[in-house]
DNA sequence: TATGCCGATGTAATGGATTACATCAGGGAT
DNA sequence: ATCCCTGATGTAATCCATTACATCGGCATA
């Protein structure tokens, strides 16, 4: 009874007219009369037809997807970003496919599997840790595949970005403790090549400076963005005599990994030390306390990028190299909540 | 110069085979002399030739990617468990699209998209929520489409299940906090016809019967799983009169929103009241304080969810219906922290 | 009435890999 | 020497939708 699906070749019977005019009518409704159109309208419904993709795409030699590249899915932060991501093409008809590159970094053998030709149309990379050659050179996505940066970038590889602008972030939260009369102020970093880690510290440097305060390298703390670096973080700050009485951190994970580690030591947050993440994290405002912090408008980042990708899928090729990558940078602002106040 | 990519056939033809011989040594390598496994290698490399996915999907009438269903993607809940499904299914050979439902249920419109033939291969399902008829007869995926549940499930849909004994998970709770003495324990739940909401409340209910406590309606408060439900849960805590020292709720993030509030209104977890979550995110140990809960082997689960698909997917339609749906249920902790201690 | 053009539709090649079936060469058995 | 069998390989159909090109009918203009 239910042999196989019902083709194309079905509908155009049932409707009495040629394969080619039922194509036709499902992608470019306005080239058949009325009378078909709605004839086959009707077989379709009468069939219960169901466009092959596979065989569309390989047709038009696509692949109807296109994958996102994120550093570590665990961290709540990309959530919100893929969610913009997803919105945007699935609206426009395409599958998102989301892939973890930490497994990557470290196997690399198996990384060119993701760029597999024909596997996506493009690729929205948050990633800047990713080996530059790899991305360019072996797997298929030659220098020529629609491809934009998010959030992190990749100087060498010139390619349309949308990002915050990461030092400003930073000056801003640094000038902020300034403001309230910190007058040593310390910093907590991501990981040691990252693109962000290093915008953000030199931000926090140059607020810094141009407060007339010191930039010292005992206050400026190394991390990796998650929540135990943070902890880790407060560790050392624990250990120090003397200590900054504010802090910025990189992340927000870092910030309340710090908090955690703090108050396990008796210590609260803002009364002994005031605190400025990085991120706005769905949970800032409900930490404790609630953390002041950078807000990101992530959503708006996802929906950015993937709006650029379209676009940059859309051009062909010749065109791409040739004019220059644009690059989209979007507002952050400073959300003041409880975690900061005057030094004690 | 470069023209369309190198095909199965220019590598056929450097290595003076015909296409068979090529699909075949790549496909079922044994088959082949190994002369000739040999030179069709050493073509392959010298075309820089890549399998076209879509054609051997088209062909084999698969489309190498399975999807999965999450209720809300910025929950951080899922974020391991996408891990733990990504790591079996590529290592398969399978993409994983991953849908939040979010948007779906409000727009039923565009759901059958997601099912449409031959986009997916199987489904893991971790929202119960879903509309049961459009699941099972409207969109492509027939009732028999390799389709497994994971953490939460449809009573109606018998398909194979990875879950945890929410039931006894909510009992271990509550136990604890009887143990600690208190003898008036609410509980949060969340959404309404969810089903691990109806377990886990009847897990807590369960515990107090059996503790001799009273299981008062007022003590029940309702929730959604998220950060501002747990808020407005302790709103109303701190809106009755007679409050139960100890409250259970059926998520960390809840438990994590609770608790901010509260301390929003200077009242002091455990020391005022005890709260145990449920989930364990990795932020859990990390809260201010640190927060008691029941802990969920999320990776287990997506792996396991993973690899039932995959068995599902191997396994011919007829014998699947055939036999029982396989059941999977991995076991939990209770995680005792700071956020609970005797009642004040 | 003849010519030309346009809109609507059909015909058939195409995309790339897979695989049922056909073929062929070589070894072993009689 | 003949026949059969087996392992290795080739031939060609197939999966399904798309689209360049061909065709056809009808209307308008000369």
């Amino acid at each position: 009874m239910t042999g196989r699906p019902p083709s194309i070749r079905d509908v155009a019977e049932v409707a009495g007219v040629s394969t080619a005019t039922v194509s036709r009518t499902l992608s470019n409704p306005d080239v058949v009369s009325e009378k078909t159109r709605e004839s086959v309208f009707h077989a379709i419904q009468e069939t219960g037809y169901r466009l092959n993709v596979t065989a569309r795409n390989l047709r038009r030699q696509e692949s109807g997807g296109i994958a996102v590249l994120v550093p570590n899915l665990s961290n709540p932060f990309f959530a919100r970003i893929l969610s913009g991501i997803a919105e945007i093409m699935s609206e426009a008809g395409y599958n998102v496919l989301i892939t973890d590159t930490s497994p990557m970094s470290h196997d690399e053998h198996r990384f060119p599997e993701y760029f597999r030709l024909n596997q996506t149309d493009g690729l929205i990379i948050l990633d800047g840790m990713l080996n530059r050659e790899l991305l360019l050179n072996r797997g298929a996505p030659d220098a020529r595949a629609p491809m934009v940066f998010a959030c992190e970038w990749i100087d060498e590889i010139r390619r349309p970005t949308v990002t915050i602008d990461n030092r400003a972030a930073s000056e801003m939260a640094v000038r902020h403790l300034v403001r309230l009369g910190h007058r040593k102020i310390g910093h907590v970093g991501g990981p040691p090549d990252n693109v962000l880690t290093t915008s953000r510290r030199d931000g926090t440097r140059e607020a810094l400076r141009a407060a007339g305060l010191p930039v010292r390298a005992d206050w400026f703390y190394d991390g990796d963005f998650s929540l135990d670096s943070g902890a880790a973080a407060a560790r050392s700050w624990l250990a120090s005599k003397d200590r900054p009485t504010g802090i910025h951190l990189a992340s927000d994970e870092m910030a309340m990994g710090f908090i955690g580690e703090l108050h396990r030591a008796q210590v609260s947050v803002p009364q002994d030390v005031s605190v400025v993440g990085f991120d706005d994290l769905e949970i800032a405002p409900h930490f404790v306390p609630p953390l002041t912090t950078i807000h990101q408008p992530r959503i708006e980042i996802g929906r950015a990028a993937a709006k650029m990708l379209l676009e940059r899928m859309r051009t062909p090729p010749q065109d791409r190299t040739r004019r220059p990558a644009p690059r989209v940078v979007l507002p952050v602002e400073l959300v003041e909540r409880l975690s900061t106040a005057p030094p004690p």
